[in-house]
DNA sequence: ACCGTGCTGTTACAACTGTCACATCAGGAG
DNA sequence: CTCCTGATGTGACAGTTGTAACAGCACGGT
């Protein structure tokens, strides 16, 4: 178990004294698919370190649709969690895992000890807050500016392995922030136009040249 | 000088010595209104302690429309410039200075020392950064979720002063990410409903209780 | 083979937005 | 007072989006 942890988190790898002070306090916890981890307003007692699995992090509106705000994988914090304990606010958002995810969770007073005591832990925590309030500020500016079917495109060619998005209508509009008829409205027009070609929950890119997004 | 800073930045002043070492490396600088701090893709070479004025934060689009993230006062810093040094990337927005302002400027390894060496600047930075994040992401759901009317409103009572507020119908767009014209269209409709009361460069709020916002 | 559930396609429609193109208007500089 | 500039008011319009309301389809389970 030491040598997962270690792998997917070189920074705090660096040293091995706060490693194992992490594996004394943490808890390992499975999660299956689709379990909440958090909601908006929840008050945060843990911080989790992803050994795998992926969770989804998204906002609601109050006519049902979401908005995913950015996800975490192995090698990554919740760091609405870390956001959390520094500032002792609660949640400002809600996460779901998205597939089985295997975590380390470390209580809330162990974090901060910690967080006092290594820089390493320090930095890692630091870069992966600001990293993440990028990727929002950026999404904020996607969303204010462009228009669907712009980031539908984008979110294909970001979210397709081998030009294959296996995903439904209605998971891709809980990431966007739109309704499941908007997304197959537009994926039907796309189709038209030989972009893609659709099946029942996949998606395969034809004409990349269209799709290309310019600097990504 | 040092008062100023001690009054305005108490979580800091809490330790004299950390005060004593940000005077030193300090530098102190005024800035005229409307003058740009950085723009999105700056490096970053220093950290600003404000001291006085405002600094509006915002992303802009290809279209030339702009969206305010989140603006700063005194006593708090300009978060992305420590985002930025501590995990060494550029800015991902643009920076502009709304009236003068007056900043304390520490440079970047200066204030990465700092951050190694005391705990209250570290937990001062965290929890500022923390909060502008969670800002961010409750403007994020504003944004894909709301309309302009509702924007608007929450907009004028967030910002008047005595259900005053003097603006330009431009400042307001660039605030929400909208077009001058829409703001204004907005605005006639909301004085023919007797709800504000409009005249160049001022707005007022005359029937509250169709402005009041839940929750703030 | 049959059913039921969940996924997708589609039509219609009302709103909301962004833009263009002007017409006005207010207030300061000279 | 007169002129200029920046701020506002508006009408027209095309596009985009969200919704409701269904129809049809795919696939797994029995």
């Amino acid at each position: 178990m030491t040598s997962k942890l270690t792998a997917l988190f070189p920074n705090l790898a660096a040293n091995s004294t706060l490693i194992k002070h992490i594996l004394e306090k943490g808890i390992n916890q499975s999660f299956p698919a689709a379990t909440p981890i958090y909601w908006e307003g929840d008050a945060c007692s843990h911080i989790a370190f992803l050994l795998s699995g992926e969770i989804r992090v998204y906002k609601s509106g109050q006519t049902g649709r979401e908005i995913t705000l950015y996800e975490i994988g192995p090698g990554d914090t919740c760091i609405l969690n870390a956001s959390c304990i520094l500032s002792s606010s609660n949640y400002p958002a809600n996460a779901v895992t998205r597939s089985q995810v295997d975590a380390l969770l470390l209580p809330a007073r162990e974090f901060q000890k910690l967080m006092a005591e290594y820089a390493e832990i320090r930095n890692f925590v630091f870069s992966l807050l600001s990293m993440r309030f990028s990727e929002v500020m950026a999404l904020l500016e996607e969303v204010a500016f462009n228009r669907m079917d712009e980031r539908l495109n984008e979110y294909l060619v970001e979210k397709s392995e081998n030009n294959l998005l296996e995903a439904t209508h209605q998971a891709i509009a809980n990431d966007l922030g739109t309704s499941r008829e908007v997304v197959s409205r537009l994926l039907k027009e796309m189709e038209r136009q030989g972009k893609v070609q659709l099946a029942r929950n996949s998606i395969r890119l034809l004409d990349q040249s269209n799709l290309t997004v310019s600097g990504d």
